[in-house]
DNA sequence: TCAGTTACATACACTTTGCATGAGAATGAC
DNA sequence: GTCATTCTCATGCAAAGTGTATGTAACTGA
């Protein structure tokens, strides 16, 4: 019998360290961002030491990565659950808009995923996680709200690609304070537009 | 007489100095991105020691300031000569994203302006400086292009953002090899939905 | 010409990163 | 149960980078 520290499995330990180290990271990287956190800062709120880091992650961008990652699930996951029955397209997409101001609004994930992560993981791995935790439902509510024979698909996938980066800035804009109905105005009247838009030919 | 330097006043020492070290950070920046150029490499590359660096600039995210602030403003001064006479308000828009995607199509551009700069200096003084260096086109055409009672300013400024941040997408998707016309399909569409909307009331 | 300021070089102190080495704990075969 | 193997993690080290302090040469103005 061992009274300090019980004896735990392999997977549990590894479990557990990961685990204080990402979460550690986050705040971190929350507070003070990516270059100005260094790891004998992490380890130490973590209470492991910086062997343990770099046991688990190749580097320092790698255990960046595991929490950008974490926190992408984290919004797709609130989504997923606040998404309703849309009773018209254009309400299933602001509604999904809606969704995802509140999602973002979690402190930190603004400067996670908008700021550090591009940055520091570049644009291609941001947007390969992001539709890995299941970052599409902008890209079908929009194949839904417009009629399929009026766009070609790759038309479709940019505008569903610039919109995601439209709801980006304004997510940036309402964590900085900026009102969000003056930004769930701007985005509804660029909806109703494009839906109306494909209405009248 | 002096054969290998010539006298130079201070002024021209300065800009000289100045400009040698903001034309080989821009190289550097742009081939390894901020974080991973040092500064014995940029001055190495400028001609000067660390130590003109650190007079002339307070720091490393100084310089990069001056090497963004130079960027900003060439692309507003190269935006603002390719305007041409807008025969209606929506070739005026999509011309101006047009001149705008060329623009961003200089080398080295979508990664300062869009990648490294907000991380770096943060979104707000990426807005100062873009503000500063001329970027308004944008909300002045969506100013001339919807009918001014329609909307209230603060929608118009917000949907000028969330617009501008569509733009800077676009210009990234297409820095990264995407094909322009794809994103300029999708850019009109939007622009067409927005202006035939603002009609139909 | 000479005092004062500006532009720059050199040297140093400090921090950080990543790796290498090694110890202790867990796992699986027998 | 034991023993070899593997996994987890701590410690120490080497390299690189940043910012600053100090010193020197060049310019400026009176």
């Amino acid at each position: 019998m061992q009274a300090k520290s019980a004896r735990r499995s392999n997977t549990e330990r590894t479990e557990a360290t990961r685990a204080a180290l990402v979460a550690a990271a986050r705040s971190l990287f929350v507070d003070k961002g990516y270059a100005e956190t260094g790891t004998p800062e992490i380890v130490a709120k973590a209470g492991v030491t910086r062997g343990a880091l770099y046991h688990h992650f190749a580097d320092k961008a790698d255990l960046f990565r595991a929490v950008v990652a974490r926190e992408a699930a984290a919004v797709a996951a609130q989504i997923e659950a606040e998404s309703a029955d849309p009773t018209s397209a254009l309400d299933a997409l602001t509604a999904g808009a809606d969704a995802y101001f509140a999602a973002m609004a979690v402190p930190g994930r603004v400067r996670l995923l908008l700021l550090d992560g591009p940055a520091v993981l570049g644009h291609g791995e941001m947007a390969h996680i992001d539709k890995q935790a299941g970052g599409e439902e902008l890209r079908e509510g929009l194949g839904f709200a417009l009629p399929a024979n009026d766009l070609p698909d790759r038309t479709m996938d940019a505008l569903a690609e610039i919109l995601s980066a439209a709801f980006d800035r304004a997510a940036l804009a309402i964590s900085e304070g900026a009102p969000a109905a003056d930004y769930r105005h701007a985005i509804r009247r660029v909806l109703d537009g494009l839906i109306r838009a494909g209405d009248h030919a």
